[in-house]
DNA sequence: CTTTCTGCAAACGATTTGCAGCAGC
DNA sequence: GCTGCTGCAAATCGTTTGCAGAAAG
């Protein structure tokens, strides 16, 4: 096998839930593979067309406790259903770019330039209202291509 | 007086309403006075504070109204209740610092150099990707002073 | 066997909506 | 008066939770 990411993936899951005293079971491996195999982030309704036969409930708990573990994050954007990703450290760092009027996310990845200004942004603000900054979001709201011609 | 921001955005709200065909009521001037009032976005529970006796279902539909003449700026941190604010050609545009421990959330101006930054990155992925960049957001989320001593 | 997971159905909480009366023009 | 606005209560919708049985170790 010339790319074990998703071995390597799955292995990192498993590994973190039992170091939180839980087990890396059927339903939780569908939904880290379904997520592990996007290029952005999923929606619950993404995520259960993926996962074969799994109660929503039980989606919505496996990702509580993936996210507790720091394999999967929760993010909402703008509309009022919430979407997942793989864990940073997992997926590598990026940002979104949000079409407003389909709810659509995309990753991107942001110029080093960009970054770096961040930053020094973070930084300025830890400094000045003694705040904590644990990681920082980029987001480019609009209108993706597919929505465009339908505005008029 | 010296400074009529406020009188100067009530006017500014009425005019918007006007020309969506609505009228710029007494439910709707306290939900604009107190985001005018306020520094940071305030949520549903907060605007109901500042606003003596006004139904919450009324307080939501105002404000979707507000929205949608262009007066308020609706927004989704993290948690699941929205905040909101005036719309950013009535305040300035600016960004959030967000504390993931109590939700609060906090505006702040970024450096110049850091808005080219984004600006650029938007164009790039406009043309990349045919998307249509109306706005960005930047968020620095963490933990906030007053939530910090409470981490052990 | 014991503990954790699962699906189902009921419960929740933020937000929305139907409706009848009140208010603005 | 007509039309839009309001409060109230009921409905919605995404998400969470209680529970009894199934599965993992």
């Amino acid at each position: 096998m010339i790319d074990d990411r998703l071995g390597e993936l799955h292995r990192t899951a498993d590994e973190r839930l039992r170091r939180d005293g839980q087990r890396y079971t059927a339903n939780r491996r569908a939904l880290v593979g379904a997520l592990g195999d996007s290029d952005r982030p999923l929606s619950m309704g993404e995520l259960l067309e993926r996962s074969e036969g799994m109660a929503q409930s039980s989606a919505y708990r496996n990702l509580a406790i993936l996210e507790e573990a720091g394999v999967v994050h929760r993010l909402v954007t703008s509309d009022d259903t919430a979407r997942y990703e793989l864990a940073e450290d997992l997926t590598g760092h990026h940002h979104h770019v949000i079409c407003d009027t389909c709810g659509s996310v995309l990753d991107v990845d942001a110029p080093p330039e960009l970054e770096r200004g961040v930053h020094a942004f973070a930084d300025a603000v830890a400094t000045t209202h003694g705040f904590v900054v644990a990681h920082h979001r980029i987001d480019l709201v609009g209108t993706c291509a597919a929505c465009t011609p339908n505005r008029h």
